[in-house]
DNA sequence: ATTATTGTATTATTTAAGTAGTACAACAAC
DNA sequence: GTTGTTGTACTACTTAAATAATACAATAAT
């Protein structure tokens, strides 16, 4: 089944983004293989130069590396995975409260609607 | 100055996003004088089309009331503006938990990092 | 009455993103 | 050596969003 998109936010920052948690989720052996481009394309139901793009920026990232033209492998450098992990909560909680002060929230507040949020989505 | 707007996510939903904020936050009075598409789109410096855009979507949303030809007010009917408060509470955290689920993350350490990054932007 | 300001509408143009289609060098597998 | 798959590159086209430039009816202010 196609990913499912939002309206309004690129397509390529949408597939970047979920590509990248799926990495650090570790959905993706580290140092093992990556889907091929067309591959991902199909299965997300875009084009695949979009796709390119996108992947071509988790190369930056320095989380894919490619081998041409055996395809990519995910990082093996534990290191670069450890700290894109720890940019990417820092800025996750980051924003979190940038827009919770900007609602007037009490971090209190905040916290108690995260922990009703939480079993409500159980 | 002009607003900051973030390349990717489409410009009229950052304005929408950002005047529903303000409203919410009383930033304008509440069956008060609403600034004009034109000073508006002046301020965020962005195309007078696009403003009204923006404002005619937070009309369908009820927090904005048009008085052709005087203006716009903010709607003075207070369930109205508590209701969009307490959807924007709700959608705010939904979307945390939603996010933190999805990077693993236990409930605990997501409070134990907004706690730290609460103070830290202090 | 005249003037200026309001929201609104219209058309054309520009810009950015994504798509479509194709091509090619490198190399693994056979 | 042939074949198929890899990443990559390129051009043309389409689409959606935003801009530019006006225009106009309603009305408040003068």
């Amino acid at each position: 089944m196609a990913w499912k998109f939002k309206s309004g936010l690129a397509l390529t920052v949408q597939i970047v983004d979920k590509l990248r948690a799926d990495i650090l989720k570790g959905e993706y052996v580290s140092g093992g293989q990556f889907p091929t481009v067309r591959q991902l394309a199909y299965d997300a139901g875009v084009n695949p130069n979009t796709m390119q793009k996108a992947l071509s920026l988790l190369e930056k990232e320095e989380l894919l590396v490619t081998n041409s033209t055996v395809g990519r492998t995910v990082t093996d450098n534990k290191a670069t995975l450890e700290l894109a992990r720890h940019r990417a909560l820092e800025s996750f909680t980051a924003n979190i409260v940038k827009e919770a002060k900007n609602m007037s929230l009490d971090m209190n507040e905040l916290i108690n609607c995260i922990e009703k949020g939480w079993e409500k989505d159980e």
